[in-house]
DNA sequence: GGCGATTAAAATGTCAGACAATTGCGAGCG
DNA sequence: CGCTCGCAATTGTCTGACATTTTAATCGCC
């Protein structure tokens, strides 16, 4: 591995930099063991407390992980989906909550990546997704539901509508924009008139989706689009009223 | 902030996380200051060291920031697009090699979140960013450039493309799709004859942005995913006689 | 009284050494 | 031969200290 001069930047981050470095470019390969603590602090001639520090920054990121015992140590870590959707998750959600991004501007790119998995979804989805996405249209018009249940219901089946795509690296881009609108559609009161509006789309997307009717599955999205974005902008102008 | 009792998982992990929930659900705002490292190992009752492995973990995540000096300390980090996109692009670039994502995978998804932009971009699209596309369309056509050189080009001719959209919520979920490919196109040898053709659709897709053509720059879009795909799938075969 | 230089204080960054906890493996014993 | 116990390796945590950096206040001088 490669030195660390008294640059100004921290040690632990120059290390975490490092050993990230000889990851992603291939030199260290999935569940390879990285040297033992006592070894990499005597490579870098650091003490074991900066080493730590720098192993952390690179466990929180979920490309090493640590086992402790005789034969542990730490290890280069297989990134799964699962674990990057959190990451991705949480870092979309952060995004549009510091940035002052728009409710327009998040339900334009939330739409018109789900628009760009319709196709491959009207093409692909098995009965699992119909069956997903007809219990939560199904949920979504059970009178008494509170705003937050309707809206994790609505991520869940947009999912089922992404994951019909039967693309993972789809599935994966996705899971940022949708979820990460939840903050922003928690705002909004669904009236009772609203919710059947909502339902009867959604009903049109999976009857498109089960007819394999990639243009019914579109034109339904855009009617949705355009009515959540009136539903948003009804909630911005009594905000701003009060 | 909440207690930790003696879990199974690290203090240092719980710690952060627990003030990553204090960050995400918003308790903690912008800029703010977070307590001192001895007042934290105070409140934790745990000892400094192990405050310290919590906030490198936050570091990592670009979740907060450190300064030294009297008025120093851990603030809650404004999250921005420029540091997000080095994360999201390094997430990608390690999902997609380390999970055997097939090159068809990768490219379906990448022209699939292409063509959602194309839309948005023949509408939007400002002088600049064709301006950018027929730069990087006259480097590509010029003899002798590099494989490399050609590939770096063609993901600056595709961010301005996902850029003229004008949606930066847009323009951050598609970064991780287009660059983390790179690699996986870096594999193909550009012939001078597939080079034409590609260069050729790029012409397409500017010239349909620059009329807001929105049909045309999907078409030439479509042609040019078929035209990767058949190209990916010659090395592809090559490698497998090899 | 005002202004500049020095010093003090507060905070993070780093180090050294020690002990606790966990886990695998081998040696010893029944 | 199998089981158990203990040892060694490794990470997890603690204590205390010193170095470095930055701000702010104090002191002295004009």
């Amino acid at each position: 591995m490669k030195i660390d001069p008294d640059k100004k930047i921290d040690l632990s981050a120059q290390i975490a930099n490092a050993i990230r470095d000889a990851i992603v470019s291939g030199d260290m390969i999935v569940d390879e063991r990285l040297p033992s603590e006592a070894e990499l602090s005597d490579q870098f001639q650091v003490s074991r407390p900066t080493v730590r520090e720098a192993l952390k920054r690179l466990a929180a990121q979920s490309l090493i992980r640590t086992q402790r015992g005789a034969t542990g140590g730490a290890f280069v870590n297989r990134l799964r989906y699962e674990e990057a959707y959190g990451q991705q998750v949480t870092t979309s959600t952060l995004l549009l909550s510091m940035n002052e991004v728009s409710f327009d501007v998040a339900c334009e790119a939330r739409y018109a990546l789900e628009r760009a998995c319709a196709p491959l979804s009207a093409q692909r989805r098995d009965p699992d997704h119909l069956a997903t996405m007809r219990a939560e249209i199904h949920r979504q018009g059970q009178p008494g539901l509170s705003d937050e249940s309707f809206c994790a219901s609505d991520v869940t089946f947009h999912r089922a509508l992404v994951d019909g795509a039967g693309n993972p690296v789809l599935s994966y881009q996705l899971a940022g924009a949708v979820e990460a609108m939840q903050p922003l559609m928690n705002m909004i009161t669904f009236t009772a008139r609203s919710r059947e509006a909502i339902v009867g789309l959604h009903t049109r997307i999976a009857d498109a989706l089960e007819a394999h009717d990639a243009a019914g599955a579109d034109t339904a999205l855009v009617e949705l689009e355009a009515y959540t974005l009136t539903l948003g902008r009804d909630v911005m102008a009594a905000r701003e009223k009060a």
